[in-house]
DNA sequence: GTTTTTATTGAAAATGATTATCATTTTTAA
DNA sequence: TTAAAAATGATAATCATTTTCAATAAAAAC
């Protein structure tokens, strides 16, 4: 269907890894929302399409995207663990939120300002060589409070 | 002794709160440390001092602490919360950190280009407007290899 | 200073997310 | 179609964190 699935179907192949009913069922659902979901609402939400799935298959199943490298896995603060497909494998993007510390909305933001991209870049070369440390990805998260919880 | 801990007893005062002995020696360990100690290696170490202290002590002083803002607290990823004194009440500073996926040891980053700290506030300021969210903090951190892991 | 009130403590039990175990089932390859 | 490999799901185990609660310590009131 989209450029993902195709794309996985090959992943998994190369990792000696089956494409089954409940791991398509899981990216599909992930690719279908944009909230970050956690492995208790993926569960909830996969089983009503597939009544037969475990939690701890979609844990393992997890597991095994975020080592692919095609879902992320953040830590809000909430207790417990969230995950987001990554749109393109080329360009993994930017994972910036803010997080409402009231109602614990999380909030993605996507625009950015041109020079912060550059920016990050810059940082992150400097970084590299100052410190020795080869990175693979990088996290921003804003915490405050959202409109609704301000008022 | 330090700024720290004299602001620290009228905070706690002002919020109705005692400052007893186990606060005392966990704010001290916080005072004197630059890692980023969990809840239990925190209580390790205060225990060695202080024989009496109870883990259940340990996590609710800290909650208190993260509450007044005394102290940060972070996730890492690795299944437990970590944290970090405030240097300075007034001028909160960055948290930034690299993040060695392998080993997991966190490397503090503080030299930060100045055009950095700049992009920063006006990033804030852009997403405040934007979301119409009152961003009180910020959390960046990069993941990667360090340079022992990569040998 | 003694009493009274209020906050703090620590042990033990409870909780909640995640992981490990293992026998069963499904899928692939021979 | 049979043997080998991978995946599944129920259950139990683990680990960090919270809750409960009776005992203790500190501050305020007298």
């Amino acid at each position: 269907m989209n450029e993902n699935r195709n794309g996985l179907h090959g992943r998994f192949r190369s990792h000696g890894l089956r494409i089954t009913e409940p791991r398509k069922a899981i990216i599909e659902l992930l690719s279908n929302t944009r909230e970050h979901l956690s492995a208790e609402e993926i569960y909830m939400e996969v089983h009503k399409g597939y009544p037969g799935i475990g939690l701890t298959t979609v844990y393992r199943t997890l597991e095994i995207l975020e080592e692919m490298g095609v879902i992320y896995r953040f830590h809000f603060g909430d207790g417990r663990s969230r995950y987001e497909l990554i749109q393109s494998q080329h360009k993994p993007g930017h994972h910036h939120h803010l997080i409402c510390t009231n109602c614990k909305r999380i909030i993605d933001y996507d625009d950015f300002i041109d020079e912060e991209v550059e920016l990050l870049n810059k940082v992150e070369k400097n970084l590299t060589e100052k410190h020795d440390f080869k990175i693979t990805g990088h996290v921003i998260q804003f915490y405050g409070t959202c409109s609704e919880c301000r008022k």
